[in-house]
DNA sequence: CGGCGTTGCTAAATTGATCAAGCGCGCACC
DNA sequence: GGTGCGCGCTTGATCAATTTAGCAACGCCG
């Protein structure tokens, strides 16, 4: 059998339950919580969240939760997914995929040539 | 000097023209990447993002398109305002290449002129 | 007991992201 | 001149995020 787990309807929600220990900790209501991020989250959407009933919460309120809270903006992104722990970003360029390669992956005579070439534009655009 | 900056109607859109210009560097349509993103990302879509019509697309969509664009995700993440510039640039000291740091370091003019060079040179040497 | 403020929660309404479909254009080929 | 095709783009509908309004339970003090 393969790793199917059995996706519960709601969230393994790291997020919500750290959200509210740490509000819990502060000894704020919702209504405080709220207060403090000036209205940029409220109280309402606020419950949901930390009751795990919403899936991708956007950054915009996490950085405002973060604030609010003081802790570390990255720490919600990562609890809501959206960042890996902090890992390295991996070189892959490795692997050659023919259909995609950015100019941060070149050849050296690709470079030469590109290098000229910015060279060229620099100065005409300074003219 | 501190004058506030006037906030174009319109985005401030880095994101968007980076989106484009990187996309027209692989010189990929619209319909390329949408393929590329294994249909998670609609070209329809993408063609908004670019012209700066979206004002927080999901990271989720970020994420997709860092990998089609083969791009850092952070740096999509950055560009489209959820992470601070902070996050220290130190890493892509990896190539030890002096040269990559010139061509790393380019306004988003700059860029798109290379990408289309590169594409332009690729395509000559693979006659 | 009876009001009164506070708290956590949720149903309904709004807003915005995202997509499927389609439009008009330019370009090749007949 | 068609006509077919791929392109970028816009539009309309859909669905999830977020808010507004409100409810029910609790403590508290007269």
């Amino acid at each position: 059998m393969s790793h199917d787990e059995v996706k519960p309807a709601i969230k393994s929600n790291r997020l919500g339950e750290y959200l509210n220990s740490v509000r819990r900790g502060l000894d704020l209501s919702l209504r405080d919580v709220e207060e403090a991020t000036k209205k940029e989250v409220s109280n309402a959407y606020l419950s949901q969240l930390e009751n795990g009933k919403i899936e991708k919460p956007s950054p915009h309120i996490l950085h405002s939760l973060s604030i609010a809270l003081n802790v570390k903006y990255e720490d919600l992104m990562e609890r809501a997914g959206y960042l890996k722990p902090s890992s390295e970003r991996a070189s892959d360029s490795k692997h050659g995929r023919a259909a995609t390669f950015a100019i941060e992956n070149l050849t050296v005579e690709e470079e030469e040539a590109l290098l000229k070439h910015l060279a060229y534009i620099r100065w005409q655009t300074s003219k």
